[in-house]
RNA sequence: GGGCGCGUGGCGGAAUCGGCAGACGCAGCGGACUCAAAAUCCGCCGCCGAAAGGCAUGAGGGUUCGAGUCCCUCCGCGCCCACCA
């Protein structure tokens, strides 16, 4: 041991006892968490009910609700990047509590889910159990941070008390129907009550005039009446991923026709299963986006997913078959006479019926099948009838999974029918063929094909040979571009042309097109299909209904049993909850068998749970229950509303409740439009969560349960915590904090392998997480907030940089040493009134900050304190402490970002309320005008000279000034003035020649 | 392939309505204090230049008295969607 150094005091001895460091931080924080919670401070009080109960006066204000999106409880805990979104909200909360808002600021848990019940399956342990440790855990981590929730409230989607009021929500959307004419999701009893009355017939496939009710069986009205709910059962191609066991709604399947959680390969499967009518919201689901207050980028993402397309529908009647026809659907009916020759998709219920039992004269051998190489057992020379190549290629295209599709680079497949349609605007006769190309879940699963005039269309007709016949006419230019001359004929074109034009090459004897431009003939074309009856205009989306049944444990069981006739029953109100029974093994049937695997739900263990003898009002009677749960969206659909009556055991909500939180009014006593007043959470849910959410709160709305038609008035994305992240050799990740080196000398793991920096999200995926008690640590949890909040603006994506943090540590000590005597401890505030410079800066400060806070602009509001506190720093040492007044406002304006400390100089500059519920300041108008004003003199657009002038002072005189300065004048010179440009108060521009 | 967004010092970022580019912080440099170091405090800190001055917001062009901000072309990065008829 060096016998020097140990001569001399540690560092720690060295400080002045009263330094504001983590130490100190640490004692604070922890002494006024306590407190906080033992006097209820982030309470906020409901009108009626239960949480009535205290503080009548804040009632009294106006509401505002402020959300987080609730996290999943992860068993690994947070890390620094988690709680971005909780900081800002928090200080948003904070700062409207303090600007005289009734603010709900709760935080829930997203508790469903597979890694709990991935963790049950290796340890057989309940996820329950690990669950609720998991949810213990993350609260104690949120309140280490200082975070202001109303803890009374805070619910799980797990809670048998929360997921009852989901099945409720299920038995509503069951007992729901969409009344097209009305918009509007009604009771199924009133469309029951208008068949009884025969104001409504029964149409379907089979009986296109409609049937009166009482000519349908029981079992008949039953199925009519299923068939109708917004959640009915339905057998149709779902997503089946063996590899997680369950089946997927199509917003959990990746492009590449993978899962999204756990990347397994995803296939096409036919089930019986639930699903959510959330195709009927489409049109107000677009609509009222532009009701609310949403980051434009989101909305488009919802309307591209929706995908709402305006065109018409066209019916094709095939020839020589007057009682077969096929309807289409298109965006450019103005190319109906170029279509030649159609296209469905092989799944399509028509194609059986278009098959032909031989090939016509003249096919074609490519039409047949024949140079299909990515297409198994084609005979040489192509399949030897229709039925064959039909049989043929629909086994190839159902065996296909998206994946396929993919790698196969959109080569374009397909074969004929055998069967011809008739154009309707020309009378030609045109094949018709099956291509994996046509969709079935889109349109009507078929298409008439325009190859000179779409991409797809080109591809296909070049493959095969088809007729190309140009009915718009392109530019010249473009015809330049593809070195032809204009107006050549389409069949030499290399490619299709998909712009707009001049119609061309389309008359009949009833209509003409030609000349007009292509929204023209869209209007002259859909008025022609309407009056022959050939079509008419129409409207497409390409959102498909929910898919709602998944075969996992670890979910909401539904509240339906089925009876001996194998229909589904709603439970009654009175029999929920249906808890989730005991198994003794929480694994979903996985299989790796693509062919032949079929799901298998873990509740099918559970045997006496599964049947039952119930007494639905016709006597005790067997049932069996449905075996599937709901997806992990639903609770995230609803939550929101269960945090305003959370202990509410006779509604999902109290209507006085509901209409406090969500009616709001603004300040200034107008209604606002309503719903949660700031939503914030991270953009990767911009469709999913925020799409279904939406869809069940209009259902809600629609049946009188909520009071506004949309959940989210405004919505914000946070940015993500970025973080550098390292590669090994292999293309592994290595744990971040192992690495050493530089960008110079190379980075090098543990072990001194080389690694490569990159940057990411942080996360456990990248192994480059930094735990929030790392922080704490060192610094407190006041330094980790206002660091988060600091370091860029609260939507962007930005680096984490542990090193930047003693930046603002430095400015809480230094505020804290502006107010604390380091080496006594005592309160340097004195009375004396701040210089009119100082008071002038505390005004702008108080002005310009509110204006950051009420912008959710942290990171500026938080260099605007900084700012103030330097020029305190400079004169509280001549002043012999800081003016009372600033002392009050910087400690007010402090506490939003760091509570702590705040809460801790509030209480030693001797209030005995909490500085929570204190006023915020408010600036003084008289101190924000100045009297003088800087104003810089560019001559030809380079400043040259400032002059401080009084302001307000007249252009010319202002002008006069200007000309009169000797660097101005320096700067013209010889030069005429040509134009002196004066902008009052800000600046002038000479103009010379 | 389509759509949307973003490019500012060594780094994170600021400039809210077209009006002094680089607030605030980190890093760096110099100084005070100290036997010394840490901590703390003070000062400097876009680039070129000794200075005067010139040049600078991805590149190029345009509009304007004036452009980081508006328009056009290109380059780079990010996100979303992707055979959607």
């Amino acid at each position: 041991m060096p016998p020097e150094t140990t001569n001399h005091p540690t560092t720690a001895d060295d400080r002045p006892p009263f330094r504001y460091g983590a130490g100190l931080a640490n004692e604070i924080e922890a002494r006024w968490q306590d407190r906080w919670a033992l006097d209820g401070v982030y309470h906020a009080p409901n009108p009626v009910g239960e949480l009535a109960n205290d503080s009548a006066d804040l009632v009294d204000r106006p509401k505002l609700y402020v959300l987080d999106m609730f996290p999943y409880p992860s068993g690994t805990g947070l890390h620094v990047g988690h709680p971005l979104g909780y900081i800002g909200t928090d200080v948003f909360a904070r700062f409207k509590r303090m600007t005289g808002f009734n603010v709900l600021h709760v935080m829930g848990y997203d508790a469903f889910g597979l890694p709990a019940e991935q963790f049950a399956v290796q340890t057989g342990q309940h996820p329950r159990v690990t669950t609720e440790a998991n949810i213990a855990t993350m609260r104690r981590q949120f309140r280490a941070m200082g975070l202001g929730h109303d803890d009374r409230r805070s619910v799980a989607t797990t809670d048998v008390a929360f997921y009852r009021w989901t099945q409720w929500i299920f038995l509503q959307l069951f007992n729901a129907w969409f009344d097209e004419e009305l918009g509007r999701a009604r009771p199924i009893d009133a469309l029951v009550d208008e068949f009884e009355a025969g104001q409504r017939l029964v149409v379907d496939d089979d009986h296109p005039d409609g049937r009166t009710w009482s000519s349908l069986s029981r079992l008949e009205q039953r199925a009519v009446i299923d068939a109708n709910r917004l959640a009915y059962l339905d057998e149709a191609a779902v997503n089946w991923c063996p590899g997680l066991g369950t089946v997927l709604a199509n917003e959990e399947v990746t492009p590449d026709g993978r899962s999204e959680r756990g990347n397994f390969p995803v296939f096409k499967r036919n089930l019986e299963q639930w699903k959510l009518r959330i195709t009927a919201y489409a049109e107000r689901l677009v609509d009222d986006l532009d009701l609310i207050d949403w980051p434009e980028p989101i909305k488009l993402m919802q309307r591209n997913w929706i995908g709402r397309s305006e065109g018409a529908r066209v019916t094709f009647v095939v020839a020589g078959r007057p009682d077969l026809a096929v309807e289409v659907f298109t965006t450019r009916p103005d190319t109906l006479f170029g279509a030649t020759y159609m296209v469905l998709a092989p799944e399509h219920p028509l194609v059986d019926a278009l098959t032909t039992s031989s090939w016509p004269h003249g096919t074609p051998a490519s039409w047949k099948g024949a140079g299909l190489t990515s297409v198994a057992g084609v005979p040489s020379g192509g399949w030897a009838t229709p039925r064959a190549a039909v049989d043929g290629y629909r086994a190839h295209s159902s065996q296909r999974s998206d994946l396929d599709r993919q790698i196969e680079a959109r080569e374009k497949t397909g074969v004929f029918t055998g069967s011809f349609a008739v154009n309707p605007t020309n009378g030609d006769a045109i094949p018709v063929f099956i291509a994996d190309y046509v969709l079935m879940g889109y349109g009507t699963g078929a298409i008439m094909a325009v190859p000179a005039h779409d991409t797809r269309d080109f591809e296909f007709a070049s493959a095969f040979d088809l007729d190309v016949v140009g009915v718009v006419a392109p530019p010249d230019e473009w015809f330049a571009e593809h070195d032809l001359v204009s107006g050549a004929p389409a069949h030499l074109w290399p490619e299709a042309f998909t712009g707009v034009g001049s119609a061309t090459n389309s008359a009949n004897g009833e209509i003409e097109l030609d000349g007009l431009s292509t929204p023209e003939a869209i209007a002259a074309i859909s008025a022609w299909l309407r009056e022959s009856a050939t079509g008419d205009i129409a409207v497409t989306y390409k959102l498909r209904d929910w898919l709602f049944s998944r075969q996992r444990y670890w979910g909401e069981p539904f509240p339906i049993v089925y009876d001996q006739d194998g229909l589904p029953v709603a439970l009654p109100e009175s029999m929920l909850p249906v808890e989730l029974p005991d198994v003794d093994d929480y694994a979903p049937t996985v299989v790796d068998d693509d062919d032949q695997s079929m799901p298998a739900p873990p509740l099918a263990r559970a045997d006496h749970w599964a049947s039952v003898t119930l007494d639905l009002g016709d006597g005790p009677a067997p049932y069996r229950r449905e075996l599937n749960t709901m997806p992990q969206w639903a609770g995230s659909c609803w939550y929101y509303l269960r945090y305003l009556d959370p202990t509410n055991d006779v509604a999902f909500v109290d209507p006085q409740v509901e209409a406090y939180w969500m009616q709001g009014t603004h300040s200034d006593g107008t209604p606002a439009f309503g719903g949660v007043d700031l939503y914030v959470g991270g953009v990767e849910h911009a469709v999913l969560h925020l799409l279904y959410a939406r869809f069940w709160h209009k259902v809600l709305f629609d049946l009188g349960h909520v009071s506004t038609p949309e959940p989210f008035q405004r919505l914000y994305n946070q940015g993500y915590i970025l973080a550098p992240a390292y590669k090994d050799t292999r293309g592994f990740y290595v744990e971040a904090v192992s690495v050493t080196g530089d960008e110079t000398s190379g980075f090098v793991d543990a072990d001194g392998n080389p690694v490569f920096r990159e940057s990411g999200k942080m996360g456990k995926s990248l192994k480059n997480a930094v735990s929030p008690e790392e922080i704490y640590d060192t610094y407190g949890a006041d330094t980790l907030r206002l660091y988060e909040m600091a370091m860029g603006p609260l939507d962007a994506d930005r680096p984490w940089n542990t090193r930047d943090i003693i930046g603002v540590h430095r400015f809480l000590q230094r505020v804290w040493r502006n107010l604390v005597d380091e080496v006594t401890g005592e309160l340097r505030v004195v009375d004396d009134a701040p210089s009119d410079e100082l008071a002038r800066l505390l005004h702008h400060t108080i002005d310009g900050v509110s204006d950051d806070m009420e912008g959710l602009r942290f990171n500026t509001a938080v260099a605007k304190l900084i700012e103030l506190n330097n020029a305190l720093g400079r004169v509280v040492g001549d002043l012999g402490g800081t003016p009372s007044v600033v002392a009050d406002a910087l400690v007010r304006m402090l506490s939003p970002l760091a509570p702590h400390i705040a809460e801790e100089l509030w209480a030693r500059m001797g209030h005995d309320e909490s500085v929570v519920w204190a006023p915020y300041p408010s600036a003084d108008p008289a101190l924000l005008v100045a009297d003088t004003v800087e104003i810089p003199v560019q001559v030809d657009g380079k400043v040259r000279a400032r002059l401080s002038l009084p302001a307000g002072l007249p252009p010319e005189e202002v002008e006069a000034a200007a000309l009169a300065d000797e660097a101005v004048r320096a700067a013209i010179g010889d030069a005429e003035v040509a134009k002196v440009v004066v902008v009052p108060d800000r600046i002038v521009n000479i103009v010379i020649r």
